[in-house]
DNA sequence: GGATCCAAAAAGTCAGACTTATATGTCACA
DNA sequence: TGTGACATATAAGTCTGACTTTTTGGATCC
């Protein structure tokens, strides 16, 4: 997916971060970092560089004398990007699921009315592109296709509002998607009426109309949280 | 502030951390580990831990026969609490509040509409005492106990939206609003206009009417923006 | 000029010895 | 019986030195 193999530390982590986010080890669990280091057939070295990555994750806490603890949930730096991705292959991808569309919802919309007073010529571009590829792809279960002018509409739709935060979240907001894709029920094309409101808010940057542009976000990001409800209500 | 002194490794993060985010390394800056090792007179090992915490972040990447690589901004973690902080503590503050208040101003109103929803009663009460404190501390220049109670204030409405996500963003609000008064030009008592605002939103959380929740909160978070605007247009 | 090979450089890995903080149990004393 | 001081064991933390592996850049050769 995403850095696979950069190093042996790398490996443990592969390994260790989903069990922990996948609540395999409950809160307060200690293991001693001697033994995951037998467990892992890696050295002491190795296995600290490991810990100390998970530490920077608030998902453990390393203390003298009582060993490596793991964190409660409520502890846990749940935007890091690799967080997120470990808790979206693991048990409770559904209730994840659902909090990364609740973000969205309330991102997008704002991203989209900053894109409309932001956006270069370039990106307005970019947005019709990806608008019609979504139409282009719209029918006859080409849903790969779809979903890659999905995501990338709504990553320019972020990285045009201007503002970092917002743009940081591409990859979520490409997570969701791919996840709705992939893993949801999905036998029959996109809903038609999102592919028009895609249009319409290219259009609406376009011309420079934020509160348009916000608005009919707000509809598509609305539609996404409906459509999570229909399926795990 | 939060962590500080845990261990040697976290004491070279301290100082490289900030140094890095305040862009003191420009991209595509090459360190090497041993001599960065010797600088922070520390061992190859600890300084290999940090190394691995600083790569996480994605501040830095390390490959073979090169050394460790500063990578752009576009790569940062900018939602990891510890970047937040450093890059708050050093010279581009103003753009980062700046950022960070965009976030807020999309994120709060959203999450004050959920809460309006999902609060508790205990969650409403507490709600309640901090608006109450935030009016008893808004004339006479108590702005430090003001502070108090409008940190706690947003704390609440964030974690009774029951978003996971939302919630996660009670430090980063906290963040923001204390360098606003602690860093901010700010000699006169809060505006009062803001403070009743804030009765209201307690008011509308606990009669469960998230519409006026979430219109409310906007108009507190438009505040926040266009106190910026006029602090640094 | 281009393909091939070689050597140096820096990260990566490992093993072992030592240090330090600290939780816990022990024992004396009240 | 309870309490405080003290000893001890434990696991993380640190350091060092040797070795491995990957990769870059250049030298060599055709």
């Amino acid at each position: 997916m995403s850095t696979p193999g950069r190093g042996l530390h790398g490996h443990v982590l592969d390994t260790l971060g989903p069990a922990i986010t996948a609540g395999e080890y409950p809160p307060g669990s200690v293991l001693r970092t001697d033994e995951l280091a037998q467990r892992f057939d890696v050295s002491r070295s190795v296995m600290r560089e490991a810990v100390r990555v998970l530490e920077s994750m608030h998902l453990v806490a390393s203390r003298r004398r009582v060993g490596v603890t793991v964190l409660p949930q409520s502890e846990w730096n749940v935007y890091d990007p690799q967080v997120i991705r470990w808790r979206l292959a693991g048990a409770d991808r559904p209730r994840q699921l659902r909090s990364l569309t609740v973000l969205r919802s309330a991102v997008e919309p704002a991203a989209a009315g900053l894109a409309a007073k932001h956006a270069t010529p370039e990106q307005c571009s970019e947005l019709t592109e990806c608008a019609l590829g979504m139409v282009a792809n719209s029918r006859g279960h080409r849903l790969e296709e779809y979903l890659f002018h999905d995501v990338a509409f709504h990553r320019v739709i972020l990285n045009a509002s201007g503002n970092e935060m917002f743009a940081r979240l591409g990859d979520v907001v490409a997570e969701v998607l791919a996840g709705r894709t992939h893993h949801e029920v999905m036998f029959e094309d996109p809903d038609p009426a999102a592919v028009t409101l895609h249009v319409q808010v290219a259009e609406a940057v376009r011309e420079g109309d934020a509160e348009r542009a916000e608005r009919l976000t707000r509809e598509i990001t609305v539609g996404a949280l409906h459509e999570l409800d229909i399926l795990a209500p």
